[in-house]
Formats: structure tokens, C-alpha cells, sequence
DNA sequence: TCTGGGGTCCTGCTACGA
DNA sequence: TCTGTCGTAGCAGGACCC
């Protein structure tokens, strides 16, 4: 119903994105609206990761295609839309997904060679505008504004892009225009193809919220369009009787902050008035890195756990070295077989980027831990992050006049995962016969593969 | 339904120093 | 020396996103 409502207004007539001002008749008293004329693209490819795998794949198209975790704890990262159509959607245990469409084909995700065909798209991105700022590998924000002289209309831009994603790299994507980040991510939902047993629906692709139209656009939403409403969100608001964004912008905004906190309560109320002023930020440097991996099976023994932690840490610290950072804070993630989750951490004086001794400190936090009901879960992440190298290495086992050598070790094995693959060395702990029990970068990445017992 | 992995941000609590 | 207050940092958990 929204969605027809929206598409009625867009057709109430699209006013390009020149920089005429346009906020007229239904402004509000409190004028909330937004006055700049930022032209803000939001770029969503559709159901990338499948799409991705049809390209390598060109036998499987026209068929329900599900890629994610494919074992018996894995979920669904992405779903062609035939295979939507059958309600299976991402997020989705895989056991439900086969339930729901055991027809379709299940492929295991392979990371490395989206981020391949992600870097691709954005390059795409990056002939119209220097201002792209990646949300995920499949979707990006695109400051426009100073690109119309250039290329023309932000419609124009949109559908330039659009063309040279499906031409050059075989892809489709869906485009959404507003004069904000948050209405544009709106808008490119709205420009989503539609599932069907037979494929995709295509419609135009590009949908803009037209500038001064954003509040008709946006107030009769439900509430859960806002960016920040989950399932927990939404049971605050229902409880308000909220239902609609428009409900939520009538509301005092002291009400709001009243029942979600002051953070999240004056984030929300601003969206639903349609005010986003976030800039769109390029090279946004992480918080953390960190990884974390569920087993097949629940893991009550400790010395089983401790080697999980090493091999983990390894490739946190490999991944802090790669990207020139390294942390003061390891957090160690345990989630039990009963699926309570609980993270323990540590802050301490230096900066770590060495595997070993992230290892050290993970493995302290999980000594304090209880597993004898059995680990589900296991995860190791690096937050506090800088700039640079650790400047030393003082933990417990480590000799600090030996920092040096610790770090030409590092680069040594940096270079050979480089050239030979991360599998192709690693802690002697870990080694299992001829090959060390490690992982390619963006193997298991939707839980456990399947029929390992591990 | 039976719940992955990698993130960010917020909140509440506690400890600690000024 | 003790007590109260304030700001800050650390920690743990939760919610949310893709």
C-alpha cells in the first residue's frame, strides 16, 4: 500500500535535480524539512551474491538460487528472486530455506570473489562522483550534487549507472535519488525488482523522492522503515500506538526520547521528520576487526577451544597488519549451546597487531569462562584501533627484546598468505598433518560448512 | 523459524581520579 | 580523613544493519 502510494507521488511529476528551491505548499509550522539540495544516491545491487554466481554460472539462471551457509547451523546470505518467491529471504536458517524451496540450487558464498566484483561496481560509482561511500560490498552512497554540471540530472547519473553496471560487469542494480541519505535508501527499495516464480520484475530501476515531497512520501510508511527500527524498536512503538512514520513525527519528540532513550529517541524522531544531515563519508576507517565462527557441533573441550582462539586471533592479527592497524582492546565472544551470548574484554597499555598475542589475552578471558555446557560459538575481535604498526610486544611469553624479529616474522608470513593463499602457513599449533587447519579469507562466512564435525 | 559473520552504536553500570 | 560530585574510561550486553 505504501509502496503504491509512493509511486503515485513520484509520478505526481519528478523534478530534476537541478538547484532550484522547491520546499513549498505542505511545508510544516515547525518547519522540520530539510532545506539543502544535496543530490544523494543510494545504489543497491539486486541479489548480489547470487547474482555474482550466475555470472560465473550461466546454467543456474532461471532457477531458485540460495547462496549462504550450507550446512545444518548456516543461514541464507542472498537469494535469487525466483527462489524469493517461495518466501525464502536472506537472514534465513538455510534448513528453513529448503524447506521452504528444496528445489532450489544452495551454493556455498565465496567471499573474495564478490569483493572482486564489488570493487568493480564501485569503480563504476567512481566516474561520476569522487564522494562514494560503501555501505557493504553490495551497496554505496553517492554524493551527486557537484556532478550535474558534469553528467547532468541526478536521474541522468542514475541511469548512466545503471547502464554501465549491467554493460560492463553484467550486473543490475536499483537506484534510489533524494536530497538525503536515509530518503534515498528508502527510495531504492522502492525501485527493487519484484520476486517471481518466472525471475525478476523489473520496473524503471531508479526512484526518486522528489525534493518537497519528502513527508508524503515518508508519513505514510510503517514505522519500521525508519533506519534503527528492529524488532525491539518496534514493540516500544506499537506499545505507543505508533504504527506509521507520520504517527511517530506527531508524537513531541520528548516522548520519544522518553521511550527509546535520548540517542536512538532523537535519531528516529528526526528521520521520521525526514532530517538527515549525515555527509556522505569516503574512507571511513573500521573500529574493529574481529572474527568469530560457529561450530557444527558444541564444543565443551577447552583445549579444542584454546586452539579455535589461536587460529582465530592469527587471522584478526593478519587482517590489522594488512590494513596498517593495530588495537588496545581484545574482546573474546562466547555463545553457549542454550544460545546465551556473552563477550569478555580486555584493554591494555600497548597496541597488539600480533596473532599470538591477541591469542594470549583471548585465552586469559576465556579461562574466566565456563564451557563445560558447550561453546556454539566462538569469536575474537581487536577494537581501540590506530594507525600503525604495535610499537612492542610485553605479554606474558613474549620476549620484548624481540619485538623486531616478532615483526619481520609478521611480514614474512603476511607476504607469503599474499602470494600463496592464507591457508599456505600459519601457527605450528595449528599444523594438521601436511596443511595448517586454517581458512581462505571469506571461507565459512554463513556458519559451518557442511558435514564438519568440528 | 531456531537463529551466520562482521560490523557500529548506545546504554547502564562500575571504578577511579580530581 | 571522609563524603559527595563530576567526568572519563572500561566493561558488558543489547539492538541494529547488511
Amino acid at each position: 500500500m505504501a509502496q503504491r502510494d509512493s509511486r503515485v507521488l513520484h509520478d505526481l511529476g519528478v523534478q530534476t535535480g537541478t538547484d532550484s528551491t522547491s520546499l513549498g505548499a505542505d511545508r510544516r509550522p515547525t518547519d522540520l524539512r530539510p532545506t539543502n539540495l544535496r543530490r544523494i544516491l543510494h545504489v543497491d545491487m539486486d541479489a548480489f551474491f547470487v547474482s555474482v554466481e550466475l555470472l560465473d554460472h550461466p546454467e543456474l539462471r532461471g532457477q531458485p538460487v540460495v547462496v549462504g551457509g550450507t550446512g545444518g547451523r548456516g543461514v541464507v546470505a542472498a537469494a535469487s528472486y525466483e527462489a524469493r518467491a517461495y518466501g525464502v529471504h536472506s537472514a534465513m536458517p538455510t534448513v528453513t530455506a529448503r524447506r521452504l524451496c528444496p528445489q532450489a540450487v544452495y551454493l556455498d558464498g565465496r567471499h573474495a570473489r564478490y569483493r572482486e566484483a564489488s570493487r568493480l561496481v564501485m569503480a563504476v560509482f567512481e566516474r561520476y562522483t569522487p564522494l562514494v561511500e560503501p555501505l557493504s560490498l553490495d551497496e554505496a552512497f553517492l554524493d551527486v550534487t557537484g556532478s550535474i554540471r558534469a553528467f547532468g540530472p541526478a536521474q541522468q547519473i542514475a541511469a548512466a549507472i545503471r547502464s554501465e553496471v549491467r554493460e560492463d560487469i553484467g550486473l543490475t542494480c536499483s537506484v534510489g535519488i533524494a536530497t538525503n541519505k536515509f530518503l534515498a535508501k528508502l527510495g531504492s527499495e522502492q525501485a527493487k525488482p519484484t520476486p517471481s516464480p518466472q525471475g525478476p520484475i523489473f520496473g524503471s530501476g531508479i526512484f526518486e523522492v522528489t525534493p518537497g515531497r519528502e513527508l508524503e512520501f515518508l508519513r505514510p510508511l510503517p514505522v519500521q522503515a525508519l533506519w534503527g527500527v528492529g524488532r525491539a524498536t518496534l514493540e516500544k512503538l506499537t506499545r505507543l500506538g505508533v504504527r506509521t512514520v507520520g504517527q511517530l513525527a506527531d508524537l513531541p519528540e520528548s516522548a520519544v526520547t522518553g521511550a527509546l532513550g535520548a540517542a536512538v529517541g532523537r535519531h528516529l524522531y528526526r528521520l521520521s521528520n525526514a532530517i538527515d544531515d549525515r555527509p556522505v563519508v569516503i574512507d571511513q576507517q573500521p573500529k574493529s576487526v574481529s572474527h568469530e565462527e560457529t561450530f557444527a557441533v558444541d564444543q565443551p573441550d577447552r583445549a579444542e577451544l584454546d586452539r579455535e582462539l589461536v587460529r582465530m586471533a592469527d587471522s584478526v592479527g593478519s587482517r590489522l597488519r594488512g590494513a596498517s592497524l593495530s588495537g588496545r582492546t581484545v574482546t573474546l565472544k562466547v555463545r553457549f549451546g542454550t544460545f546465551e551470548t556473552i563477550t569478555r574484554s580486555q584493554t591494555s597499555a600497548i597496541s597488539l597487531d600480533d596473532g599470538l598475542a591477541i591469542a594470549l589475552v583471548a585465552r586469559e578471558l576465556l579461562h574466566r569462562v565456563d564451557v563445560s555446557v558447550g561453546v556454539r560459538l566462538l569469536g575474537v575481535g581487536v577494537s581501540n584501533l590506530e594507525e600503525g604498526a604495535a610499537r612492542q610486544l610485553t605479554l606474558d611469553g613474549l620476549d620484548p627484546s624481540d619485538s623486531g624479529t616478532k615483526r619481520v616474522t609478521n611480514a614474512t608470513v603476511d607476504e607469503i598468505r599474499a602470494r600463496f593463499g592464507a591457508s599456505a602457513i600459519g601457527p605450528a599449533r595449528l599444523a594438521t598433518g601436511s596443511r595448517v587447519a586454517t581458512f581462505e579469507p571469506g571461507e565459512q562466512q554463513w556458519g559451518p560448512p557442511e558435514g564438519d564435525s568440528k
